[in-house]
RNA sequence: CUGCCCGUAGCUCAAUUGGAUAGAGCACCGGCCUUCUAAGCCGGGGGUUGCAGGUUCGAUCCCUGCCGGGCAGGCCA
């Protein structure tokens, strides 16, 4: 027999199922903890869903099942109720067996059988351009979560980084670098307004100086705007004058390469990793990490982009027209055709993007999950139509949107550009509001909701933020267990029928639910979930706690009520460690 | 104009994937510290789930049409 008391229901309506509908031993036996107290620890809608095909009263056929159900000692009661529903209440010690379970498992309770599904997960793949910002964060919390979460649940997780290293935005990044350390020279042009703009691109400059001395300042103003078409008044906003502007930044890049030569490889590689490096601090502090880094690049120095083009081209998704390669995703459900390759015979992002995924699928994944801000959603079908077109199966791929973070300072939403350099970043959110309650607010929405970030709330009222309830709760047992003293093995014997009040019950329910709750939220992506399973767990620990104590006289029961604390402990651990929040013995 | 996402208490959000009387936290009101941590607990008010239809035993959830908000619609990434 089965300690777990939903496996135990469902054998027992399956066996009544084959005395009263034989035919109908298909069907999926659902079995739901109700919201109400009074309807019981478990209910069953099996009647109503058979009720269609038998074409009988609902609340017969429950009486009918009832009547067959085979006798158990760890049901108490069994009824029909409402439209006729099956509602079950479990013997006492059914439900407190599960303290047992949670001590002698440990940090593995919960955890899913091994699945043997390779799962890659890739996350926040933002342009190392500059620092990551509140946006970039959300992803970071989602992603990491998620993956640990799949990974708990019994999956074979892979978490990576796609580094965009290869396209014109790093471009500009070396050549504001340039810009700003040929400054450090006396050697200055108007700083271009498209170019990036933040005090941390000034310091690579000085860095890069610091470094390198004058070795990339051989160059004069002259030489610089050679070619260039100038650049409008600033407060021309219309679309010639910013065409103009790109034009004038693409000429400095084009010049900055020529004048460079091969020394521009340097100034663009010290640039990639001074980003690179100050994001992978960045989430390693955020308790983010990712198993491997995966380079755009690399793509294109394996020939793997070709290849993919080719492949498409061979199959026929591939057409020419004025001078540019077009991918045939209408052909897949996109709403019109891609370029792939430019009339320059330079490939577009999308191309590189078509070879990243036809190199996941071929390192054998059998789910790949990509996480993106919501404003790629139209991006989906011409990636999913690639891979059709690659002859792969879109049903493993997987886009998880994650809805933007939008910061308010002072009741305004603040600018999140990195472009104006007036983006509030991960680094500074993280030291205003501490890595835990950044964790935690991050993921405690779904992820396809806008969060609202309120950073004067969030400093103001940071004590009454949900992540101090949770770990208070841990806290406050850890406490306990001090002051008792005693090994925590010897819980282990404690006799569980002494836990009988209405408080000590609704815990080990809620203890009991965790399991199920790690697969769903896992089956969904949705590590709010657990967030919020935590928020409910640490408020009927919280309200036990007022309302008995733990260690009393009566050896016996003070043993009993450790254990369930112990358990209660266990359990706020592993749910934080999902979250990356950590479990503090004292606060 | 077209496509995708979202509309739930004053505010921020949940709702076991179609279940029974839609729940929490802030905020507001009233109680509880000589006893294991008051970052806590107990009690109270608050809703036509944007609107109108449809599907069925049953709808916040699924379908259609409106209304309102966000995001997309580059040979940018």
């Amino acid at each position: 027999m089965s300690a777990d008391p939903k496996v135990l229901l469902n054998d027992l309506l399956k066996t009544a199922l084959k005395s009263v509908a034989p035919d109908q031993l298909e069907i999926t036996i659902l079995l739901e903890r109700p919201k109400q107290a009074n309807h019981g620890d478990f209910a069953t809608n099996l009647a109503l869903q058979l009720a269609k095909p038998l074409k009988r009263n609902p609340r017969e056929l429950a009486a009918l099942l009832l009547a067959e159900l085979p006798p158990s000692k760890l049901i108490e009661k069994a009824e029909v109720a409402g439209a006729g529903f099956i509602n079950f209440t479990l013997a006492a010690e059914a439900k407190t067996a599960v303290v047992g379970e949670v001590l002698s498992k440990g940090a593995d309770f919960g955890r899913g059988d091994r699945k043997n599904i390779k799962v890659l997960v890739e996350f926040v793949s933002a342009n190392p351009t500059g620092p990551l910002h509140v946006g970039h964060g959300r992803g970071a919390a989602y992603g990491a979560s998620l993956s640990d979460l799949l990974a708990f649940a019994g999956h074979e997780v892979s978490r990576e980084y796609y580094v965009n290293d290869a396209g014109r935005q790093m471009d500009i990044l070396a050549l504001s670098t340039w810009l700003r350390y040929l400054a450090c020279f006396g050697i200055e042009i108007t700083f271009p307004p498209n170019a990036y703009q933040g005090d941390y691109v000034t310091e690579m400059g000085r860095d890069l100086r610091d470094a390198h001395q004058d070795r990339f300042a051989r160059v004069t103003v002259e030489q610089l705007l050679a070619g260039t078409p100038g650049l409008p008044p600033a407060e021309r906003k219309d679309d010639e004058a910013k065409d103009m502007r790109e034009q004038h930044l693409d000429a400095l890049i084009a010049n900055a390469k020529r004048l460079l030569g091969d020394e521009y490889g340097w100034v663009h590689g010290f640039a990639l990793n001074e980003q690179l490096g100050d994001g992978r601090d960045d989430l390693g502090e955020f308790g983010v990490r990712f198993d491997k880094w995966f380079s755009e690049q690399s793509l294109f120095d394996t020939g793997l982009v070709e290849r993919a083009v080719a492949q498409l081209e061979r199959q026929g998704h591939i057409y020419v027209q004025d001078g540019a390669k077009w991918f045939r995703s209408t052909a897949f459900g996109d709403e019109k055709d891609r370029v792939v390759q430019r009339d320059n015979g330079l490939y577009t992002y999308f191309a590189s993007d078509i070879a990243y995924h036809l190199n996941k699928y071929e390192r054998g994944f059998d789910r790949i999950i990509d996480v993106w801000g919501a404003d790629h959603h139209g991006y989906i079908p011409r990636v999913k139509g690639a891979v059709a077109a690659l002859g792969l199966a879109p049903s493993k791929l997987e886009v998880a949107l994650v809805q933007f973070a939008v910061l308010y300072r002072n009741g305004q939403k603040t600018s999140m550009s990195t472009r104006s350099g007036e983006f509030v970043t991960l680094r500074e959110l993280r030291k205003e509001v501490g890595n835990d309650a950044c964790r935690f607010f991050y993921v405690l929405r779904k992820s396809d909701q806008h969060l609202d970030f309120d950073l004067d709330l969030a400093k103001s009222q940071s004590n009454e933020n949900p992540v101090y309830y949770v770990q208070y709760a841990h806290a406050r047992v850890c406490s306990v267990l001090n002051q008792w003293g005693g090994e925590v093995a010897e819980l282990l014997a404690a006799e569980l029928a002494l836990l009988n009040n209405e408080r000590e019950l609704a815990l080990c329910a809620r203890l009991g639910s965790f399991p199920e709750l790690i697969q769903n939220a896992a089956a969904d992506h949705a590590p709010h979930q657990i967030a919020f399973y935590l928020k409910d767990l640490a408020a009927e620990f919280h309200s036990w706690y007022n309302a008995e104590r733990m260690l009393v006289e009566d050896e016996a029961l003070k043993l009993a009520r450790l254990a369930l604390a112990r358990a209660v402990q266990q359990v706020l651990a592993s749910g934080l460690e999902l979250l990356g929040v950590s479990a503090p013995q004292s606060m």
